[in-house]
DNA sequence: CAAAAAACGTAGCGACTGCTTCAGTCTAAA
DNA sequence: TTTAGACTGAAGCAGTCGCTACGTTTTTTG
């Protein structure tokens, strides 16, 4: 009867949600608290740390990614090329569209070293590669990373409002 | 006489310092006056809003760049091969390592569609296209986007510590 | 039913944000 | 010498930040 760890776990599930549709740049406690019908005293109260919370939620988000890519796209192992063609296909569409906002703005302030998102974003690419790699016929030295990195520069484009040649635009940011 | 453009670009040179070896997150109008030599005050009076200060500040940096790149590479034209190692090579280099971050910072606030950084970004991201469509031998649709993209995603991976294999190591920041 | 523990509300701390108002000082042209 | 314009320091506005002190209510347990 882990009723604190239910209350936990219901408390990151909205404090996701929050980040997901908002970003970064309003995760104050106050906010976050709102978001999970709480209060931002309850917050830390139950996570002790704004940035233990944040940590807790990044975690949840990229694990539920890596699931959410792995349903469209099954388990089996293909070529570096269909591979790449697929993953960039599946992460450029709108349902994904939340989550690799949030990825550039953890890598914005990754870029500086601030924490907790420097430490989360070696993490999340780590899982990202890890992932690739699993998914690869023959898989070659650094061979994920480097699909990894082209993945990423297409979604910058994308991610900045840059004209692609994509089928589905990208809407607005609230 | 245009003293007071003096003035202006004066302290923009020095904001545009400060930007580089600080970043985004230590952008309040009281730390960038103290980096110019002057209070918030003065700097309201000269441009009369935050985001006209940045705004002229990171078009200077972009220029910067481009012009640094141009020193270096040299203005020819050449393959897309060629031109994607040795732009590759050039801004994974430590010189560029402030440049590189702040432009991940400012895609990270323009992720999520915050001004002035979003517009920024892509004028930026224009500016770096058309400047490598510039340098290719026989441009193809589309072709000075995706290279870009493919230096971003390797620039990506650098700029969050993730260990690449390259010669040369990046510091870490502040 | 009483004592202990868990859950919660309110108010506040000091340090910050972009920007404004006040109250001037300084230089240069008329 | 008057006077317009450029320039500037000090203080303040109403708001935010993560977090804590303190006290009260609710729930669980012996």
């Amino acid at each position: 009867m882990g009723k604190t760890e239910d209350k936990k776990q219901q408390i990151t599930q909205q404090v996701i949600a929050h980040l997901l549709n908002q970003g970064l740049s309003d995760n104050g406690i106050r906010a976050l608290a709102q978001a999970a019908g709480t209060s931002d005293r309850m917050l830390i109260y139950y996570f002790g740390t704004k940035d233990a919370l944040i940590n807790e939620s990044l975690q949840f988000i990229s694990a539920g990614m890596a699931e959410q890519l792995d349903a469209l796209l099954g388990s089996h192992r293909r070529t570096a090329a269909q591979l790449l063609a697929e993953v960039t296909t599946a992460t450029s569409s709108a349902m994904f569209l939340p989550m690799v906002q949030l990825w550039f703005e953890i890598v914005g302030l990754a870029a500086r070293g601030q924490e907790p998102y420097a430490t989360n974003a070696v993490i999340i690419a780590n899982n990202w590669i890890d992932w690739i790699e699993a998914k690869l016929e023959q898989p070659e030295p650094d061979q994920a990373a480097e699909l990894f990195a082209q993945v990423e520069g297409r979604l910058l484009l994308r991610v900045i409002g840059y004209p692609v040649n994509s089928d589905d635009p990208l809407e607005p940011a609230d």
